[in-house]
DNA sequence: ACATTAAAACTACATTTGTAGTTTTTAAGG
DNA sequence: CCTTAAAAACTACAAATGTAGTTTTAATGT
């Protein structure tokens, strides 16, 4: 499954509040910019007719959805993509990039540490 | 600048391999998928006018092309908008998946150790 | 029961993207 | 010099995407 910019913005926000309502939705976007209800009802129908989620209930008069895809599906899809394309399908450059660019705090560095101890060990 | 993923695996190759000629990029492409010619100079014309790439030359008939982006900047542009796509915002998540997902040899692995190791010691 | 109105459903449209055909230019060989 | 053929330049077009307007449906208050 191949989804947009836009549509990966919104299943983002379903995956973090579903169930939800189009309404929901459009409110949690409408705080970063200003979009159209129907804009964002669209998207949630193509989102749909991909199959990346489904009906779940009534509320009032609008529909429940919910996502049929867990994140880590899309993001697994995904990854593989983003190295190829930015780190010539060097994973080691790319967490590198990332331990070097991102805010780590202290517990994250030591838990990153520990996955790394595993990993090692578990050759 | 925005570009598509077609533009970019054209960036992919012109960063391997500027500077360089849309015959050769052709070449390379024409190695994974087949491809018209024509259909990637088109693409390597909407790049120089996007102003990714620009003319540096000519070999024979054929112009020679230089990036004028490094794959750095883009990558640094792309990474948040990943990264908040998929994982939240929540970078430790990022590494996390990426240290677990992918295949990383022992020396890799001891590689971002010491970095992780020089993160936490230059708080 | 009926009117109101929110939300759904449908339609629209410009832009971007992937893909390639056609025409024009021009370097290189004879 | 003239021809030829390779590459450039231009044109085309369907599908996807971002964006929103218009019309229909149906829940809710009276």
């Amino acid at each position: 499954m191949k989804l947009s910019e836009f549509e990966l913005d919104v299943m983002q926000l379903l995956w973090q509040h579903e169930p939800c309502t189009a309404v929901t939705v459009h409110q949690l976007l409408s705080e970063k910019r200003n979009l159209a209800y129907t804009t964002v009802k669209t998207i949630i129908d193509r989102l749909e007719k991909k199959s990346a989620i489904e009906r779940c209930g009534q509320q009032g008069r609008s529909i429940v959805y919910r996502t049929c895809v867990a994140q880590k599906t899309l993001s697994e899809q995904a990854a593989p993509n983003f190295i190829q394309r930015f780190f010539r399908g060097n994973s080691r450059h790319l967490i590198a990039h990332f331990i070097e660019e991102e805010e780590l705090n202290e517990a994250d560095i030591e838990y990153l540490q520990t996955l790394l101890k595993n990993k090692k060990t578990n050759k």
